[in-house]
Order: C-alpha cells, then structure tokens, then sequence
DNA sequence: TATTGTTATACTCTATAACTATA
DNA sequence: TATAGTTATAGAGTATAACAATA
C-alpha cells in the first residue's frame, strides 16, 4: 500500500489502537466470566471449539496451531477435559508418536449449550442495528480477522 | 426492542457470535505475544492503561473496576509492577486505609513505546480500507464496545 | 536425525475466604 | 459495623527445556 500521509487514517489509528485493546480485553474477560456458569475456562473454550472447527480427528500439534499455544499448553488443557470425558485421545494407527483428539457427545452437547445462550445475549445489541449496519460489522470484523490470522498486521514485532 | 421475528437477523447472531470470540481470543493472544518484548503480561499491560485512562490518582477499587478484576488480583499485578517501578503506591491523607496508585515516568515512557509498535502495526489494515470504511469500523466498534460496558449485552447470564 | 508429545520447572493470573487497619 | 486492601490458599494457564518414543 501507500505511505502513511493520510492526516485522517493518522486520527483513525490513535484511536483503533486503543479501541481494539480495550474490546479485546473486555471480550476476554466477559466471556471468561460466563464460561464459569459452565465450569469451563477461555483455553479450554478454545480448545474444544478448535476442535469442532477442525473436524474430529486433530492431533495434539494442530490443535496447538489452531489455538495459538505450544504443545506443552495444550497437553494440560486437553488433560483437564480429558479428565472430564469432554475429550478424548485415541491411537493413531499411521503414527505411533501422535494422538487423534475427539469432542465426546458430552462435549459437543456442552459446546452446543454455550453456544445457545451466547447467541441469545448477541442479539439485544444487533436488534439495536439497522440490517444494513449488521452486515457491514460482519463483513468489517470478517475482514479484520482474516487479516490478523493470515499475518499481515499480526506478526511484525 | 422488538422480537425476535426478523430471519436476517437470526443468520447474523449465528456468525456474529462465532466471529466476536474468534476475533476476541486472536486479539489476546497476539497482544499477549507482542507483550512479551516488553516484559509485560496482559493484566499488566490492561492495569497501566486503566491506571493512564483514570488519571494519576486511582485507588486499588478503582484500578479492580476498571481492569474488570477482584482486589486480590489487583494486589498481586500491582504489587509486580512497583517491583518494576513502573507504578508506586502513594499514601492516601484523606483515607488511610487505602492508596493513590500513580504511573511512574518509566511506566508512562513504557505505555508510550507499546502504543507506537502497536499504531504502526494498526496501519497496514486501515490502509487497505477507504476512509469511509474506517469511519465506519470506528462507529461500529464503540456502539459494541458501550454496548457490552453498559450491561445491555455482556450481563445476562 | 527429526518429529510428536509429555514431563519438570517456574512464574503469573485468578477467585474465595480470612484477616488487619481504618472509618 | 462497614470498607479498603492484603494475605493465604488452591488451581489453571503459560513458556522453556529436557526427555521418551517413534519415524
């Protein structure tokens, strides 16, 4: 792209800086709070949304990437949902050194529960948009996802 | 509001949600990355913004609100921070009981040198998009952002 | 040799409950 | 009594390094 000689973007990027902190951690910290009514913590959310994402056979490697953690993390997390029978791990017969993870039935019914009641808390605040502004937020947030996850503006420093 | 009848509607909370914890956790994760080169956890980083946003004069209640924690943990990254002197508890005459928290000039120097990294690397996305569409993002990320501060969203369970 | 995953270690964060000092 | 903040405790997450088993 061009160079930065934009007076406006200049005003843009003080703010979206601090806005995108500032809705990142509230998200966190929201989200980590409804998960208790669940007895379940943010990592281990992830995990078991990285695993119905990928399909119902990831190794213990893929979920590492998908969730953004190193394998060691991933070894306690998966170990805790393990222990709840919300996971499992079983052989791989083409690799002796890895594991297939799997989402149990009570796994994806739990899954499937959080989703429900997080759908219902969404919708007061799109109720209050007009449905051009819905899917403009969609397609703004879309992209700016896309744009984190493929490196272009998460990975410089 | 209104109920729920709109079908549009219906498809965007089902995207929506998926999309705002997505978009919540790789935010996380990558500030909490980015962190790093500084020294700096996120609750760390969240509790000297907070502290910058209140003024130089915040109480540990204060500072346990507006980080969105218990006074324990406030305890415990205050006390981390001021091993860094990049805050120091002041004595507070009108209420013994508690403190003034107050940025060092090493913790306000150290919020500034994050907040540049963090501009720069903002700009490659905004500059894929036309000044409309940044205007937009904005407008669209504070109502969101109010929205789940207020209550109106983030409380309901 | 290289890769997959675990274990050991150390530290931070988090919440709850009990506590101290002050109001 | 009520409030501000700390301490004690227990558990979870995180990264690094060393390690075992397999490729």
């Amino acid at each position: 792209m061009n160079e930065l000689d934009d007076v406006e973007l200049q005003d843009n990027v003080i703010e979206m800086e601090q806005l995108m902190v500032q809705l990142g951690w509230v998200l966190h910290r929201q989200q980590t709070q409804r998960l208790k009514n669940f007895n379940l913590t943010m990592p281990q959310f992830m995990m078991l949304r990285a695993l119905q994402r990928l399909g119902d056979s990831s190794t213990m490697s893929e979920l590492a990437e998908a969730a953004m953690q190193v394998s060691a993390t991933v070894t306690g997390i998966i170990d805790r949902l393990e222990e709840r029978e919300l996971v499992a791990r079983r052989q791989n017969p083409a690799d002796r050194r890895s594991y297939q993870v799997v989402l149990t039935p009570q796994g994806e019914n739990l899954l499937a529960l959080v989703d429900q009641v997080n759908r219902e808390r969404i919708v007061a605040y799109l109720q209050t948009m007009p449905p051009n502004g819905r899917i403009q937020l969609l397609q703004l947030l879309n992209g700016y996802l896309a744009a984190l996850t493929e490196g272009e503006v998460g990975d410089h420093v």
